[in-house]
DNA sequence: AGCGTTCCTGCCAATTAGT
DNA sequence: ACTAATTGGCAGGAACGCT
């Protein structure tokens, strides 16, 4: 007589799999919902990824829009650190970038990165096999600890893929912990692995757990799926995103992935046992919620005495999704004390220029002084957020499909969640922001037009870039990354290339690249060394406008933007850069004055070939670039590239340069 | 502090794209 | 051909870095 079962099945290849998935849809730029902007490179990526991996990310990404800046991390650093969310790898980074990293993934708040610098000065002797040959008590211990290791997992595996893997396995040393971790040989080579010094390259492919210290500690590591109930040695169940590694690798359900982590001397003991299948069939094991809540608690605990900043409450890709919600939970002193993320974003500087200036998440009281700035706190304004709940009777409500919030002078307005159009109608100390609450950003955009403003002609909002606010009737137009004010849509449009970098404008001269094509043309010029601003009193040239400027004001006292012309400005000759009306009378010489009352002149130490050759046009001639290759042939600057026919040329930087 | 360089943004002309 | 949108140069102030 068949028996009723319950059957339990687990796809112990899931995780790795969507893992890998996941990544290589990142890598074909499919479904995408993010760039991140560090430094000049950009970097496409899934919102939800991210946030899952990243405190920093979780919190931004629940205001920001779908252009992110970073301006606190380097772009290579990024790129690991984003390699390691998409594959939960760091792997064959440099021992130099490791310091960098760890900072980075602390500020991210990517655990795993941020606590590697627990294990980081042992990692760095033992990078390419021990370096130092370190010798001390502790590594020692590690090392018996390391072969306990050893033999438990091969005592269940000894396929030859894994004996080679324990060849090469690293124990990771630290003060505090000891970590052993078996590594699968990963036969896929790393596309630029061949170049690299194998003794510089530090792999893991583990996940560092932070649990509760025994209050009798210097107990010896066991490894144990069973602990005793007041056994210091913890299992966590976590199908982390180590366990990719060995679910690709190795298929067998009975393999784990067992990182084991000892402390010393305060004794901590953790057992992780990275299979899949761990979770759901091993009904055993200590529940994820008080799991996790003992980890805080010795987050807490190891803070006040060891340099690092475990955040265990981070969100982590593929982690148990019980766990989740469960560290949401926990009691608040332990949250404070493990999601570094809010202190971390108040204490994130912005600056320079096309950076974020401004905070994303604030939790400052502190208000605004400055006139015209205005803030609202976060909590006033995301959408769907349960903190708008407690200020509900003071300022919101909701009408006709618009939410509106009523500010006093004292909010910010920095953080308004992205994806709305924003319009404010300022009273005496109020501000009314009205959120079209409808999922198209457009149709509130609509709406707003028609009811509104019924003679404004719709504007379709081709890029979600900015806001706009109404300040009596003036529309200003605020830059969703930075929050910057324009008067004018094209100042920010222009303006926003800083952020995304959509377009980039490389010099032909050097490596530099900008977000504007006038830095661009302005950089060039210096190359070219070509001066086209020339001061009327005394015939001096100079190479910009500001040198210019300075000079008539320190040589000759006169303010150069008073109403006479103090100065010209002659066309550009060493680069093709857009004409406007420098035109040159073609029956004398005499300089012109265009529309905006600029006079124009030729350089007469210089003439200019084409305007005397083309002397009877009275079109305006552009200067093309033949007409450089004429005049400046004997100079040198450019020469055509006319091996392939192509538009690129070959330049060559004059000597006045 | 002075100087040079770069950044920023309103303005506007030239160019390009769309109808 | 006309219009709208985009591009990018310019002015002039501000910020920044160096000496």
């Amino acid at each position: 007589m068949e028996a009723k079962k319950l059957i339990t099945a687990t796809d112990t290849q899931y995780s790795g799999s969507l893992l890998q998935a996941l990544n290589d849809q990142r890598m074909q730029g499919l479904f995408c919902d993010v760039t991140v902007i560090v430094e000049d490179r950009k970097f496409r990526a899934h919102k939800n990824i991210l946030s899952a991996c990243s405190t920093y990310f979780h919190q931004l990404f629940s205001v920001a829009g779908q252009v992110v800046e970073l301006n606190f991390v380097k772009a290579d650093i990024f790129a690991e650190i984003l390699n390691y969310i998409y594959s939960a790898k760091i792997v064959r980074v440099k021992c130099e970038m490791l310091e960098e990293l760890i900072k980075s993934g602390k500020l991210l708040g990517v655990p795993f990165i941020a606590d590697l610098g627990i294990p980081l000065s042992q990692v760095k002797s033992i990078s390419g096999g021990v370096k130092d040959g370190s010798t001390d008590s502790q590594s020692s211990s590690v090392s018996k600890e390391h072969e306990l290791q050893k033999e438990t997992v091969s005592s269940s595996d000894t396929t030859p893929e894994n004996k080679s893997a324990k060849d090469k396995e690293m124990p990771v040393i630290t003060e505090a912990f000891s970590l052993s971790c078996e590594e699968f040989n990963e036969k896929k080579k790393v596309p630029d692995s061949k170049d690299e010094d194998s003794d510089d390259d530090v792999i893991f492919c583990s996940e560092i757990v932070t649990a509760k210290p025994p209050p009798s500690d210097k107990k010896e590591a066991v490894p144990s799926q069973t602990p005793p109930p007041n056994d210091q040695s913890l299992d966590l169940k976590k199908s982390t995103s180590s366990s990719h590694v060995q679910l690709v690798q190795n298929t067998k359900p009975s393999n784990q992935l067992v990182l084991k982590m000892t402390s010393s001397p305060q004794k901590l003991n953790v057992t992780v046992h990275a299979n899949a299948s761990t979770q759901v069939t091993n009904g055993s094991v200590v529940p994820s919620s008080a799991a996790i809540n003992t980890s805080s608690d010795v987050t807490s605990s190891l803070q006040k005495n060891l340099p690092i900043s475990a955040n265990v409450n981070a969100p982590k890709l593929l982690q148990n999704a019980n766990i989740l919600p469960k560290t949401e939970l926990v009691e608040g002193n332990s949250i404070s004390a493990s999601v570094p993320s809010i202190t971390l974003q108040k204490n994130i500087s912005f600056d320079g220029s096309g950076v974020q200036k401004k905070q994303v998440v604030t939790f400052s009281q502190e208000s605004s002084s400055k006139p015209g700035e205005f803030k609202i706190k976060i909590s006033d304004v995301v959408s769907g957020s349960n903190k708008e709940s407690h200020r509900e009777p003071e300022s919101k409500r909701i009408m006709d499909g618009k939410k509106i919030i009523t500010l006093d002078t004292t909010s910010e307005i920095e953080s308004l969640s992205t994806g709305c159009k924003v319009y404010a109608n300022i009273g005496e100390d109020t501000y009314d922001i009205v959120i079209p609450i409808k999922e198209d950003p457009d149709e509130g955009f609509s709406k707003f037009d028609e009811d509104d403003f019924p003679n404004r002609k719709r504007m379709k909002v081709k890029h979600d870039d900015h806001y706009e606010l109404i300040v009596d009737g003036r529309v200003y137009y605020i830059c969703i990354v930075c929050k910057r004010s324009y008067v004018c849509l094209t100042s920010l449009r222009r303006h926003f290339n800083v952020h995304s970098w959509e377009k980039k404008y490389p010099c032909r001269y050097c490596e530099r690249v900008f977000p504007l094509a006038e830095y661009r043309t302005k950089h060039e010029i210096h190359h070219t060394g070509e001066r086209r601003y020339q001061c009327l009193t005394c015939g001096s040239s100079f190479i910009n406008y500001q040198v210019m400027s300075s000079h008539i004001r320190s040589a000759h006292s006169l303010d150069p933007a008073g109403d006479s012309k103090l100065y010209r400005l002659n066309p550009c000759k060493t680069l093709q850069i857009r004409q406007y009306s420098y035109i040159t009378d073609p029956s004398s010489n005499a300089p012109v004055i265009n529309d905006g009352g600029i006079v124009y002149d030729i350089d007469p130490d210089k003439p200019e070939p084409a305007s005397e050759e083309d002397a009877p046009s009275a079109a305006p001639k552009p200067v093309n670039w033949d007409d450089i290759f004429l005049q400046q042939s004997n100079q040198n600057i450019f020469k055509p590239n006319a091996s392939d026919g192509s538009t690129e040329f070959e330049f060559v930087i004059p000597e006045s340069y």
